[in-house]
DNA sequence: TCTGAGTACCTTGCGATACAAGGTATTAAT
DNA sequence: ATTAATACCTTGTATCGCAAGGTACTCAGA
């Protein structure tokens, strides 16, 4: 059921704070919700293509370098956009469950 | 992002009422959903087969006649899991929202 | 030095879901 | 008999998420 939430989910968390992908598997994780990497990375890279985020590389201090995602302006247009399907789904449910 | 949801909502709809597909139409449609029939008939084939939804054939005064839906018991096991679903999904969100 | 373990990124193939478009069948009215 | 309305269903397509597999960089230890 939680498809499509992804998204919502991901730009939920890129909207205060940067992270790479294993960030965000953690993060989500904690929340209670399991996102797999064949899932996550081309999901990145579609926000990337569509403008949503953006990112930069940055060193780790034990391995290889990371990716760090952003929302760009677009992104947080989109995310707001987002916020309001989900108030509406809210509201769909509730009236649904009398 | 309501990919995922209609199965939710439909067995919402059918918890305490039979319906057949134009009225689950309607009804989601006054809850701010909008559902295809292309999408609809398949779904209902499908929980049919699964053995969530069992169907009666009702005449109707004006037109053929039609196909009301029911929970089975093996239906509302599998809504009462789906509302714990919604209820894990809320508390992702909200978690992610702050 | 090179080899293996750990980390990070990405791709491919598959199944499931939803939509758009089109098709079949029954009923009632003209 | 034909048409309009209603109701059910199918096919083709796009997208999403998962499982599995692959590439590349870093560092520690043999």
């Amino acid at each position: 059921m939680r498809k499509g939430m992804l998204e919502y989910c991901i730009m939920l968390l890129l909207r205060h704070q940067s992270c790479y992908a294993n960030d965000i598997i953690q993060r989500l994780q904690e929340a209670e919700m399991i996102v797999m990497e064949g899932t996550l990375y081309p999901l990145l890279s579609r926000l990337k293509r569509d403008g949503l985020l953006g990112y930069e590389w940055r060193e780790s201090t034990q391995g290889p370098p990371r990716k760090y995602y952003v929302l760009t302006k677009d992104g947080q247009e989109a995310l707001d956009q987002l916020d309001a399907s989900w108030e509406e789904i809210l509201r769909t449910v509730n009236i649904l469950k009398n």
